[in-house]
DNA sequence: ATGAAAGCGCTAACAC
DNA sequence: GTGTTAGCGCTTTCAT
């Protein structure tokens, strides 16, 4: 069997309760006492069975963290910047990737309700933003990233798709263009819609009138970027630039102007979102918004550790993580 | 407070005992009052306490996963494998971004003495081989992708590196091609090792004399890649295909190919491993080799939770994933 | 088929 | 500054 507390206290010469201190760096314990007792550990190989401490002091020191696929870069990203905070804050992480099923994310959020987490982060969550709060309501510690829920106690970290989307327009004005199209993703996601409006206001920004032919669906896919781009050739209805709310279906234009035999940048100007790294690689550059992944993740992690630690949401709430605009060969290159 | 065993076998009529055989399926239950009990179960919304009953049990369910980087396609692939299989079996998984630090690899590996784990996967570990027998003999359970550990209690996950590196030779002799180079990544990488001697055992198979001043080193990255090639064009060896250790570095062949002006196909063919997404859309396409990586992960979990169910291992120590040949344009052409 | 009761290994309130 | 001790909530003999 493993050594115990008891052992190690047995052969310091003190209590448990002693070693326990120590452990748990308490004050109260002479240094003589604590080095004593530190050199015992390390000679006997201790290591405190967590399960105890854990059903003990009611707290696990782990989060759950929920994708909708790991195996995508975007959410991998994600999950890199809440291992590594959660790492550096003694935390443990067990993921959940949900392929999209609410099924399996609803059966996660058990291991809030079991006590094996502390606290869960929601990426981009399936549930209802209604599921999600009344977990909150019930004092789970929950956060959220790429969604802004509406609750006291959710700290939300969030994209500006808003501002980044106005940045594209004016890029694409800049460079001489007049008519943008604009691909949206699923008509319900709030990235979608967020992207659409910042493009909105980008266009009245530059008195640019609002053209409904210009707008498709693309599912945030490649092949949906390629249908959604044949749509909108054959209704001719006349456009320089294209802004996709994704480099997926920014892939899925290219596809199809290189069938179409439409020349990208001169003929067509494309921005996609994400910062794919295929973007650097095809031909022209994609030009993109590349959103800052890795420091997502930590910043949720922080947010989420301090309402832990202080049992309410401390500082701001919502916290919106600044993008970048790419500029690349799709776009870069000016009409008259 | 939440509700405890005690308050359900309270509402139910029963002991405390028998509310804990209903939820673990123990057949001394008599249908009638099973049903009353999970009934009850269910009104009060009861969730059993994990940490009570890992402590009681010395089970936790879950296991960890150590990989390199998650941030890297090949990584989190096996890590949704491991994911999905270990959640099909209700088990949980840590994971571990050790972003290439020992240290950080061995300071999880603790998780395991203080039985917050019941296995640990480790893909492609720094750990020596010595440090990770030392854990198996001391009876933890413990799995190994992408390396083979000499230890009778440790399923290791590997890929075929010899068999489909020949493969590769083959596809390229058959093109024609006589001067094959060879660009490894770390000379002590088993891969690196496994995919040269696969490579040399090609050349033997065809009668084609190894050549040293065809092998390079580009360390498994792009840059590494590039300057692998440009050292190995300065040399005017003379070679007319290469074999690149990872798809990474045949990007970097791609890049010195560019500069160069070297045209690939016609005047140099190009062989990669990892099957990366973007060789699909570099021009020409990048022929690659796929491994199924999720699958790996699977592997490994099946094996580990088997080691664990019967207290030792159960089949196959090595399981040996088969990968597959992508033939696209950059090596599919005839030279005479 | 069911209940009583003894812990699993730790922490923290209380006593000294 | 240190020791004693009572649980944390569950599972599992051992009775009955």
């Amino acid at each position: 069997m493993d050594i115990k507390i008891l052992d190690v206290a047995a052969k310091a010469g003190v209590s448990s309760a002693t070693v326990s201190r120590v452990l748990n760096n308490n004050e109260n314990v002479s240094a003589r006492t604590k080095f004593k007792v530190m050199q015992v550990i390390r000679e006997m190989g201790y290591q405190p069975n967590t399960a105890a401490k854990n059903l003990r002091s009611q707290k696990t020191s782990t989060i759950g963290v929920i994708v909708p696929e790991i195996n995508n870069s975007y959410f991998a990203e994600i999950v890199k910047g809440v291992e590594n905070k959660a790492y550096a804050s003694k935390f443990k992480v067990i993921i959940c990737d949900t392929e999209n099923s609410l099924e399996k994310e609803q059966e996660f959020v058990k291991l809030l309700l079991n006590k094996s987490l502390d606290g869960l982060v929601l990426v981009t969550p399936l549930m209802t933003n209604e599921e999600i709060c009344h977990l909150a309501d019930l004092h789970y510690a929950i956060g959220v990233v790429g969604r802004c829920v509406e609750h006291e106690q959710i700290p939300c970290v969030v994209t500006d798709n808003v501002s980044f989307s106005k940045e594209v327009v004016s890029h694409l004005v800049e460079r001489g263009h007049r008519h943008i199209a604009f691909l949206s993703g699923y008509a319900d996601a709030v990235d979608s819609y967020e992207r659409l409006e910042g493009y909105l206001k980008g266009l009245r920004e530059h008195h640019l009138p609002f053209r409904p032919e210009l707008i498709e669906n693309g599912n945030f896919n490649e092949r949906g970027g390629y249908e959604a781009m044949m749509r909108l050739v054959k209704r001719q209805a006349g456009f320089t630039a294209i802004y996709t709310a994704n480099d997926e279906m920014a892939l899925g234009v290219y596809w199809a102007c290189s069938e179409l035999g439409i020349r990208i940048p001169e003929q067509l100007a494309v921005v996609g979102v994400d910062n794919q790294r295929i973007g650097r690689y095809i031909t022209p550059g994609l030009s993109t918004v590349s959103q800052p992944k890795t420091r997502m993740g930590r910043a949720i992690v922080e947010k989420l550790l301090a309402r832990l630690e202080h049992q309410e949401l401390v500082g701001e709430r919502i916290v919106m993580i600044q993008s970048e605009l790419i500029i690349r060969g799709s776009s870069n290159h000016y009409i008259c």
